[in-house]
DNA sequence: TCTGGGGTCCTAGGACCC
DNA sequence: TCTGGGGTCCTAGGACCC
């Protein structure tokens, strides 16, 4: 087996420049949601000193005459450009393993012959050409070399964005060049205990004996990372068919204070939640709810609040979910307490296929009834765009003549947000 | 004034079973 | 004086990833 690993350049900002190219060689930034931190940087933005996860109001402190182009985050396009680069992998590569929004593994079983670096470049090409973003790719024995292979490809431009590492000379010299924080697998933690131990690099850790990192390590974890750097192949594609939880939660603009404010937003997280379900055809039959404050306002009272119920019967209905997490809300709602964040998430999910009812409280007109509204919701919403209907408790403010109610995604602050030209026809007139 | 949002895996220890 | 042995499941907490 050979292992590969396509990784989109700075994804967002490279997305963003998709359709701004006249931001080439500008220092631009992303920020998250509510244009909270700075989570994404152009190379001219890393010069400069931004770090990853500034906060944006320091930023504008810290560098307030610089001319940098700011970007509210907007996954619409991001999803939409990174599953354009997906298909090509998918046509060039034998078996492929979505890793996040930005990075994708490929492997070639035993016996694939192929000029590897030549199917690199190839792959780079192409999706420059037909999407217009710049990947850069790694290429090695086990998918630990292959990430440090692709730091490579990005940091130096002779490798024209692709890099091979396949013989023991090459590994060495790779090893010995990478920090062992930016090893893949080595957090924080790991790092630090690391350099307690005097091992600076790759290297120094794949030449210790493996008694000795299994001693250190505590667990399989490390001793996996060791096997991997030393070129043995023990990392497992991911196996995984479906997600065990899922999760939509948000940081709020200001303080909130009123529990009838608070539920809009709960009941929205769980409708969010139901309908990432439905999508990925799964039931859940754990949701929680979770509330917290402000942990930086430091002169406020902290709090943070969680509660789970378990679902009898397993399901996917935004009606079920709604009423279940308004129920844990009004349990960990704290009058006069000031909420930041709050989120739903469902655990213990299952495709839904396999369903299970209850045996003694089941109520076949009942569920009909649920999964039937729940078509409708999806089908609305697809048709005449998300959040067309929603439950009523979700609504932020009445809806307009005409026009939709503020919700969850406007609701949120986007002061930068660009047009979505690749997913909707009113804002393709608006290119420059 | 202003600080993101998703996920996964591993392990130890307790509850419980026969 | 003296109290078994073997197994599974679940959960919390800690680590990691992007």
């Amino acid at each position: 087996m050979f292992h590969g690993i396509i990784d989109c350049d700075n994804c967002y900002v490279s997305c963003e420049r998709v359709f701004r190219p006249d931001l080439e060689g500008r220092p631009v930034v992303v920020l998250s949601n509510n244009d909270g931190c700075v989570v994404a940087r152009s190379n001219e933005a890393k010069a400069l000193g931004i770090k990853a996860g500034t906060p944006f109001f320091r930023l504008k402190e810290q560098l307030p005459h610089a001319d940098i182009a700011v970007f509210s985050s907007n996954y619409e396009l991001y999803g939409e450009l990174t599953a354009r680069i997906i298909s090509l992998i998918r046509q060039a590569a034998p078996l492929y393993w979505r890793y996040s929004i930005d990075e994708c593994f490929v492997s070639f079983p035993a016996g694939y012959e192929t000029d590897y670096k030549a199917w690199g470049e190839a792959l780079h090409r192409k999706v420059r050409k037909h999407v217009g973003m710049p990947v850069s790719i790694g290429l090695a024995p086990t998918k630990t070399l292959a990430k440090i292979a692709s730091r490579f490809a990005k940091k130096y431009p002779g490798y024209r964005h692709c890099c091979l590492i396949d013989t023991t000379d090459k590994r060495l010299r790779a090893l010995a060049l990478t920090p062992i924080a930016d090893v893949w697998g080595i957090g924080r933690r790991y790092a630090r205990r690391m350099a307690e131990l005097h091992i600076h690099t790759a290297l120094d850790l794949a030449s210790k004996h493996e008694e000795w990192v299994r001693h250190i390590g505590g667990n399989v974890c490390l001793l996996r990372t060791w096997h991997e750097l030393n070129g043995h192949d023990c990392i497992p594609p991911e196996a995984q068919l479906h997600k065990k939880s899922i999760c939509t939660s948000r940081s709020f603009d200001g303080l909130i204070y009123d529990i009838d404010a608070l539920r809009t937003h709960v009941v929205n997280f769980a409708m969010r939640c139901a309908e990432k379900l439905r999508q990925q055809h799964l039931v859940t039959a754990d949701i929680g709810v979770f509330v917290a404050t402000n942990p930086f306002r430091e002169d406020l009272e902290q709090y943070v609040g969680f509660d789970e119920q378990h679902l009898v019967c397993p399901t996917a209905s935004t009606i079920a979910l709604c009423t279940a997490a308004g129920a844990l809300l009004r349990k960990l709602y704290r009058p006069g307490v000031g909420f930041k964040r709050a989120g739903v998430i469902v655990r213990s999910c299952r495709p839904d296929e396999y369903l299970q009812t209850d045996l003694f409280d089941y109520d076949p007109t009942r569920e009909a009834r649920l999964k039937s509204i729940d078509r409708a919701i999806d089908c609305l919403n697809k048709r005449f765009g998300s959040e067309t209907v929603v439950i009523g408790a979700g609504q932020y403010t009445a809806a307009p003549r005409g026009g939709k109610a503020t919700n969850f995604e406007t609701a949120m602050r986007r002061e930068h947000k660009s047009p979505n030209p690749t997913t909707r026809w009113s804002d393709i007139i608006t290119l420059k």
